[in-house]
DNA sequence: ACCGAATCGTAC
DNA sequence: GACGTACGATTCGGTC
């Protein structure tokens, strides 16, 4: 016969959570409750193997009960925020460990308990109620017990069968809901009969058998019990209907329309590796030790080296067999673009090659030419009929593509795969992603440092080849098996979509872009650093004279020194180690003293020469002239990209000095520049989940959203706003989708905070739609511990439950804003595809160079510029629907601040 | 010489 | 503590 396990799951997180000290990760998630609840899930698995298993949750916050009275569990606190935001890490454990889990909304969990246990005792199954709560007594016979692991685990008994609720009530189980109606329930607010106690109840259950028999002849009473037994037949009668009201709240349901039958809960083994990643991300590291072995992984005994192209044709043609290979290219060094291809990892379905290529190996002799490597590779890396996994697939097609082949065909990107599934964490290192997902432990890097949890790219010349071996081709060999975990992970967390249809292709988008690069004007950056660098010794020199003796300007310390106690210039703002010499502070300083604002001037230029002027030719590639940018896919935790060696996404654009910079990026002879970029994307997408009508007027009507917010927010007709309305209208709009506060929006617009409150509580009051979205945001990062933007990507908010005020709110304002950043950063992916794929459709030679957020920079062929413009702003109007319209705003030049 | 924290400043 | 997401330069104090 089947055995039944039901647990209360509601029940033991606040049982762990009060009954645990506060105990949190390393990043401050705390996790008591869901250590509690995990341990007692464990023990309860463990007990009875049940054939069956399942978790029931509380869903619902009114039920009959509080029809019945309203008083019902009336004064149960809320749950505390440390412990809310361990609600989504309990649901994780009980995925994890594959426990079918019941959430059913206008129920409570107790009577999906009861209406289960009755099923299946029907059918003749044994039930296990797991609980602590002494109201499931009632369910108790010959085959349903209950257990309490934490009760064990303290070495009170755990188990409860009819015998011990006889010996620990002194009456039946059967009687239990009767005795419960007289006795009152304290946690749940069910009020009981003064100066009746457990005793005393019990002894009129057993006289009478049930509540109605003992009111149908109250004149017994007295009989029941030992003394006062007049008061008590008064007390009794006079609380009648309260009692039998009692005994409906107590009773548990057994007849609920359950969408399902117990035979729906078959126990399915854990989910191991998932097991393994979660307990080490909550940091459980006494129950990771209990988890069973990892499997053996795929390693392959022996990695084969491929000296020769029978070698290597044989080697792809077992792989092409097999129809999943993992392939790792290794580079001399960390620039996929640039460093050489020194040799080719390949490995799956239990089988790791290697492949040197023409380069020194310590020892090693004359492999395959890279022409020969070249030919044999063809039929892998170009095959659209061989799955091919690869850890950067953006790496893969950078480094085959310095080789002459194209990469093609399906298969995972398990870098980008995994950086989908944690957007916060920053390193996705193999052998890190490895351990995690598959519990392979991946062979050290032969440099013999760590450098392969660094950069996984490592300078192999001079290492033995087989050492290089039998490092690299494991690295391959389990990536089909991890890719296979990861495609489950994506499609579990519902990202699968947003991978294969924005985020895969854009892999392929980017890698074009970077090769393409940008052309810059050598001569003209070279100008401005010798102007530059001229202005600010000017600039330094007069400072020194106005300090009165020379001192490092870029110190801020120095300048510290010489402003507040030299000059005794007073302190605005302080910071950890000492006052601030920030841009706001100088900008104050300067009406008192000349200093300051010869040192803003200084600053300004040492910023664009610094970063800009000097770095930018240091980074054109010799070989045409352009600067080739790396695009992080999932640079950011929104899900924008980001730009590094150089950061081409903040080359300034405000000041006239800073544009000279833009006006350095140009196109060669017979080529434009052609910018586009989403007008107001930000503002659109709140406008969409708001649905604020004011707003969403704004946009369909094409109205300057600006002047909008300032008539609505200053009571006044659109033509009767100020410049000075319009600009603090500008800053609310740009900060209401971050969380502004009123102490910021005085900071930045220098009003008194009082004033800063006002504007914003008008605002809110016009834009009401604007102010449900925030808290709705808010509201559903709590409940679900992560937020998500309209295209499903996912962040996790773990902070948003915490105690610490200063936490909280920061989490709050990331949960304001990341859908939006995130949506609007879904949208802009969603359109460089479409454009990418436009133009190779329509055979045109414009390719896309960089993407800036919201904008979008193409290199285009004169006479292709007007077509382009046409495509580029259908194909990015048209990358997303919304509630408002999407606008594009094109401009063409010959330097990418003419395109402007 | 190298590393990391702190501060500052650029973009969207 | 106060407006989100990045990257990078410089200084400065620590280590080797």
């Amino acid at each position: 016969m089947p055995t039944l396990t039901l647990i209360d799951g509601s029940g033991f997180i606040f049982r762990a959570y009060h009954a645990l000290p506060p105990l949190t990760t390393t990043r401050g998630q705390p996790t008591n409750a869901v250590y509690g609840f995990t341990t007692m899930l464990l023990k309860a698995l463990r007990e009875r193997a049940p054939t069956h298993v399942a978790l029931v949750f509380d869903a619902a916050r009114t039920t009959f009960r509080h029809e019945i009275d309203p008083g019902y569990k009336a004064s149960r606190p809320e749950a505390p925020d440390d412990l809310r935001s361990q609600f989504p890490l309990v649901r994780d454990v009980a995925r994890a460990l594959r426990v079918p889990v019941i959430e059913e909304p206008h129920v409570e969990a107790d009577d999906v308990i009861g209406t289960l246990a009755c099923r299946a005792r029907e059918q003749g199954w044994d039930v296990v109620v797991v609980t602590g709560d002494k109201d499931f007594a009632q369910l108790v016979d010959g085959k349903v017990t209950l257990y309490d692991p934490m009760a064990e685990a303290s070495g009170r008994g755990g188990w409860t069968g009819p015998a011990e609720v006889e010996k620990k009530l002194g009456i039946k189980p059967e009687q239990v809901v009767d005795y419960m109606a007289i006795l009152g329930d304290k946690i749940d607010d069910v009020p009981g009969i003064p100066g009746v106690g457990e005793v005393t109840a019990a002894a009129l259950v057993k006289r009478f058998g049930t509540i109605e028999a003992m009111l149908a002849r109250p004149d017994e009473i007295p009989q029941a019990v030992s003394r006062g037994g007049e008061k008590l037949k008064e007390k009794i009668v006079a609380a009648e209907d309260r009692i039998r009201m009692n005994k409906q709240l107590v009773a548990l349901r057994c007849d609920l329309a359950l969408p399902f039958a117990p035979d729906a809960f078959g126990r399915q083994p854990p989910d191991d590796p998932k097991v393994r990643a979660l307990f080490s991300e909550l940091e459980f590291s006494r129950l990771l030790k209990d988890l069973p072995a990892p499997p053996p992984t795929a390693r392959a005994e022996r990695p084969e080296v491929l000296r020769d192209r029978a070698a290597l044709d044989a080697a792809v043609a077992a792989l092409r067999a097999a129809g999943r290979a993992g392939i790792r290219p290794i580079l001399g060094g960390p620039a996929p673009r640039t460093d050489p291809l020194v040799g080719v990892a390949l490995g799956g379905g239990g089988r790791a090659y290697y492949l040197p290529l023409g380069h020194r190996y310590l020892g090693a002799p004359a492999g395959l030419s890279r022409e020969e490597a070249r030919e044999g590779l063809r039929a892998l890396v170009e095959a659209e009929d061989v799955v091919k996994d690869a850890h950067d697939v953006k790496a893969a097609l950078h480094a085959f593509a310095g080789l002459g082949l194209a990469w093609r065909g399906p298969g995972l990107d398990t870098e980008l795969a995994s950086r989908l599934l944690l957007p916060t964490r920053r390193e996705h290192a193999l052998a890190d992603v490895a351990r995690e997902r598959i519990s392979c432990e991946l062979p050290r890097d032969p440099s013999g440092g760590d450098a392969a949890r660094k950069s996984e790219r490592t300078a192999v010349e001079g290492v033995e080849v087989e050492r290089v071996a039998e490092w690299a081709a494991p690295c391959a060999a389990v990536l089909p098996d991890l890719a296979a975990v990861l495609e489950r992970a994506l499609e579990e967390e519902r990202l699968g979509v947003l991978y294969r249809e924005v985020e895969r292709p854009l892999v392929a988008v980017i890698f074009e872009m970077e090769r393409a690069g940008i052309a810059v004007d050598r001569g003209a950056m070279e100008g401005m650093s010798a102007e530059f660098g001229k202005a600010m010794e000017d600039l330094e020199a007069r400072i020194h004279a106005a300090a009165g003796h020379p001192f490092n300007v870029a110190s801020t310390r120095e300048l510290a020194q010489v402003l507040f106690t030299e000059l005794e210039l007073p302190v605005v703002k302080r910071l950890k180690t000492g006052p601030s010499t920030d841009v706001d502070v100088l900008e104050k300083l300067a009406e008192q003293h000349p200093l300051p604002r010869l040192v803003l001037e200084h600053r300004a230029l040492a910023k664009l020469k610094g970063t800009y002027v000097d770095a930018l030719p240091l980074l054109v590639d010799p070989a045409d002239g352009r600067i080739h940018t790396t695009f992080h896919q999932a640079g950011a935790a929104t899900g924008r990209l980001s730009s590094t060696d150089p950061n081409l996404q903040n080359i300034p654009i405000r000041t006239e000095l800073s544009r000279r910079i833009r006006r350095a990026f140009v196109a060669p002879e017979g080529r434009w520049l052609v910018s586009a970029d989403y007008s107001q994307i930000e503002l659109r997408i709140l406008a969409h989940y708001s649905k604020d009508p004011a707003l969403v007027a704004a946009f369909e009507n094409r109205e300057d959203v600006h002047t909008r917010t300032a008539a609505e927010t200053f009571g006044v007709a659109p033509d009767a706003v100020t410049p000075d309305m319009r600009r603090i209208a500008k800053v609310l709009n740009f900060g209401i989708a971050y969380g502004l506060s009123a102490f910021g929006l005085s900071q930045r617009l220098d009003l008194p905070a009082s004033e800063a409150q006002g504007i914003i509580d008008r605002y809110f009051t016009r834009y009401a739609g604007v102010r449900r979205y925030i808290e709705q945001a808010i509201e559903d990062a709590r409940k679900n511990g992560e937020s998500r933007t309209l295209y499903g990507r996912v962040r996790a908010m773990p902070e948003i439950g915490s105690r610490n005020p200063a936490l909280r709110n920061a989490a709050e304002r990331t949960a304001i804003n990341t859908p939006i950043q995130g949506t609007a950063a879904d949208i802009v992916k969603v359109a460089m595809v479409r454009v990418h794929e436009a133009l190779a459709r329509e055979r045109l030679e414009a390719r896309l160079l960089l993407q800036v957020h919201d904008e979008l920079v193409l290199e285009v062929p004169e006479r292709e510029v007007e077509p382009v413009e046409a495509l580029v702003r259908r194909e990015m109007v048209g990358a997303a629907k919304l509630d408002v319209p999407l606008e594009v705003e094109l401009g063409h030049g010959r330097s990418w601040a003419e395109a402007h």
